[in-house]
DNA sequence: ATATTTGCAAAGCGTTTGCACGGTT
DNA sequence: AACCGTGCAAACGCTTTGCAAATAT
């Protein structure tokens, strides 16, 4: 069964090996941000027949083919996530390398602001929020996103950043 | 005749061997972000008897202490300037690589609050805009913080990461 | 059939480190 | 004098690459 990123590879023309198939199925299904020593390992597990050089070529390929974005939250590996629709920045929880993704339109406004009084557009921007989890007060028992944006989480495949 | 930085080593209580101090000034004297390379370049024009595995270890050091910031502008290499006052962002010309520091209180608030509707304190952050410089208009001649913010320019060794 | 992709191992890049020597306190 | 900092070169971790064999179109 075809999964979402090879619909896509197909899309862009791009030859269909075996080794691209999995590698695209293992990114459909991540919900997290591994790395690629982790899409190795997860690929390897539907298929031996990949080496780790493949792993970084075909990252390489589809992040030049906008299918995948690049994401450096520092300690030195890139770790991936398919390109999403909108812009949305990631909060790391300091104590557990959990990401948690988010967007904010009054930050984007802010951005736009900030770049305009400098005489500058905002080509691209990155934002990473390092945090500790909060003790949650009696009053805010339940998980929900709160007015003025959306979050959703993902697991990472490993801890924080040096 | 001490730079600000050998003075704040003296504080610490560190060793001032000769290469140290000459570190210490380059950074002292640099008004951009350059990368260990660059330290490399500009101390060993001051004074031959440095190798660049010093500089690494130096660098190093200074962070430990609080006296230097490291930051990941992308490109592989990380770039260090002096530890200023309060916490400031950095908006990198595309372009040109030049490097222009701001901060803006509103966008400090906005990280908390953004923090705390996903039940997290802020430990620290990671903000960088890539832009593109404005034609300027008619009436905006003038060089000058506008309000909500300041800003200072510094230059930057090289060009805008990848 | 032909151009591309793969695996392997070697190389590359920024950074760190073991060791013997040299300098600072 | 004791310790710590240094230079050199080797090692490191992640990523890229040259080459010959394998594969998609």
């Amino acid at each position: 069964m075809e999964s979402r990123i090879e619909r896509l590879c197909i899309e862009r023309g791009l030859k269909m090996t075996g080794q691209r198939r999995v590698v695209a199925r293992v990114l459909s299904e991540a919900g997290d941000h591994p790395d690629v020593e982790e899409l190795y390992r997860r690929a390897s597990a539907l298929d031996q027949h990949i080496s780790i050089a493949t792993v970084y070529r075909t990252v390489r390929l589809f992040e030049e083919q906008g299918i995948l974005e690049r994401r450096d939250f520092g300690g030195g590996r890139a770790r991936y996530e398919p390109t999403e629709d909108g812009p949305h920045y990631h909060l790391i929880d300091v104590d557990t390398g959990r990401v948690i993704e988010f967007q904010d339109a009054e930050h984007e406004r802010l951005m736009h602001a900030i770049a305009a009084r400098l005489g500058f557009e905002v080509v691209s921007l990155r934002l990473e929020l390092f945090g500790r989890r909060l003790p949650r007060s009696n009053e805010d028992r339940d998980a929900r996103p709160a007015r003025g944006g959306a979050a959703r989480s993902g697991n990472t495949a490993e801890g924080a950043s040096r």
